[in-house]
DNA sequence: GCCAACGTTGGC
DNA sequence: GCCAACGTTGGC
């Protein structure tokens, strides 16, 4: 019998306007950090994000909104030195070097769906009842998923198993 | 472009 | 600690 080591991995939904940053950009770059979460709540998920997990690819203010792909972790949360940076449009004084508010993982390029999963799709399955993205007003741009709907909508909806 | 929902800020 | 004012997100 193998023997695998099975560390729990969690998964995730990670949302950007495609016009700012899309799963094509990633796809060339291959892997990106991702700067500029300036929200507590998503900011404590990007903590607990560990090396290895997976993510959606949320393409959000999009034609259409949905899934477009798929993402790894490869680096663990680290400080957004983008909040350091007067020039930048994430600066924030109130982050410094030696005592920061913000942080970031590095992800990497997994997969491109052949088409965007459009939200209103999901929306309507009912195997997908209760997913955070389809909470009303919710504008977590870091989101955790579960496991049952992450592998139920790449099956699904993207001929993909994981 | 509209606007509902939400988070943050700051006066008190 | 309350809450009004304001800014932002993001679907439509």
């Amino acid at each position: 019998m193998q023997m695998q080591k099975m560390s729990k991995i969690n998964y995730w939904l990670l949302k950007s306007e495609p016009e700012v940053y899309s799963i094509d950009d990633l796809k060339k770059d291959k892997k990106a950090c991702w700067e500029g979460v300036r929200n507590y709540q998503a900011r404590n998920f990007i903590k607990s994000m560990k090396k290895g997990d997976l993510g959606f690819f949320y393409h959000s203010n999009a034609n259409p909104s949905g899934i477009a792909g798929i993402i790894k972790i490869c680096k663990e949360a680290y400080p957004d030195y983008f909040a350091f940076d007067k020039k930048s449009k994430y600066y924030d004084e109130k982050s410094s070097p030696d005592n920061p508010r913000w942080f970031m993982p590095d992800v990497c390029f997994v997969k491109k769906f052949k088409n965007i999963i459009p939200l209103n799709l999901l929306k309507e399955d009912k195997n997908l009842k209760g997913m955070e993205l389809f909470k009303k007003g919710s504008r977590l741009s870091i989101q955790p998923v579960s496991e049952k709907h992450f592998k139920y909508i790449c099956k699904h909806y993207a001929q993909t198993q994981f």
